[in-house]
DNA sequence: AAAATTACTAAACAGTGTTTAATTTTACAA
DNA sequence: TTGTAAAATTAAACACTGTTTAGTAATTTT
């Protein structure tokens, strides 16, 4: 190993560390309550040190935001087993069910909120990650098509229905919109909710 | 009028002086740009009065919340006279996305920002702006079940789902989620979708 | 060992929401 | 009208924030 990959090494090193206070600072604090002070105390370095590993604090969550696509995607990837499209699209859904009820700190910065994605201005690079995951999602939903199984052939239509109405519904849940359902299991409500989407959609 | 009149009256003056401004610079700059000082400024009064008006910087923003939750309201009633329920579903629906496209900002604050939220809670008090609108979307759906017009009898349930489906795709619109699909009209789109939803629940 | 490069940090800058204490303005009674 | 009490307003400070700059310390190269 030569110096300088050591030294690249040593660079990706306090990269992680950076990541892996700012995550969990943001798990357990929140985004607005996660100060660049805070992440460096947490690492035992000055503040002023982070800026040399990231560009600024979005630029920090937008590499988490990125990570917690993979993550996503990843997950949704065990359901590519599943031979019947339509079986497979609700899997798909239910994978990304559980991953928001699970990480809705995480489903927010992926879907929500603003930094990430003006991090992504200013750097004038594109959302990848999102690109992928809406593909990932539009294909099975095409083989649906394809295979006549749904009574609709408006591929972007139902991709963009689909993924709103579990997205809205999870959005909801998260940012307390809910709250007057005092009476409802509003999680077990979402997954039914999915499953009466699939059986509408079957032709 | 009476001293005490007089001063109740400047005292709300001032309020909606305050929120004005508040209202103004959210709506151009957005909610963190939007500064107690930036109040005070264009209101030519020192940032310490403000506080006289407001508890808190939180506390404004739930007073704007609150009252774009009775513009959307008054809206939406304008949907009574249709008789067919179904129809006046459908309606409802047409206006809340309009609502939403139009005045994103406010939507936002409405159904997604943790602020408002936050300051009910502090506050100990209950979202009755919120609880609101859901008895409204119910009680037309409510009218369809009874009707035996659409293929379901859970009003919670279509409430919760049809109220999420617009939402998730309007958030996901707001929140530049959607940005992968360059050919595709989205705010059309949506319209669209609303009429797919209404037509797959027709009995 | 000296020079050059890299890594790091103390301190400052400009901003934030909010509180306190002092001041000005207004209201009321003698 | 004048003195006093009450209310309204504000200057200044507090404890934060993200970020930049200039200088120090450590490391690598010559």
């Amino acid at each position: 190993m030569t110096i300088k990959e050591r030294k690249a090494l040593e660079k990706n090193e306090m990269r992680e560390a950076i990541l892996g206070a700012a995550k969990k600072l943001f798990l357990t604090e929140g985004y607005e309550k996660t100060s660049i002070r805070g992440i460096a105390e947490q690492i035992a370095y000055s503040p002023a040190t982070i800026y040399q590993y990231f560009e600024d604090k979005d630029d920090i969550f937008l590499t988490i935001h990125i990570r917690a696509f993979d993550d996503l995607l990843l997950l949704l990837k065990t359901a590519d087993s599943v031979e019947n499209p339509i079986e497979r699209l609700e899997d798909l859904g239910k994978i990304y069910i559980t991953f928001a009820l699970e990480n809705p700190e995480l489903y927010d910065l992926m879907f929500c909120m603003h930094a990430p994605m003006a991090s992504l201005h200013t750097k004038k690079k594109e959302w990848n990650c999102g690109f992928e995951t809406y593909d990932y999602l539009k294909s099975t939903i095409g083989e649906c098509i394809e295979q006549k199984l749904i009574r609709s052939n408006n591929a972007d239509l139902l991709t963009i229905s689909a993924w709103g109405h579990l997205h809205g519904m999870l959005s909801l849940h998260i940012h307390e919109r809910y709250q007057m359902l005092e009476n409802v299991d509003i999680e077990q409500t979402i997954y039914a909710s999915l499953s009466h989407l699939i059986d509408m959609l079957k032709a």
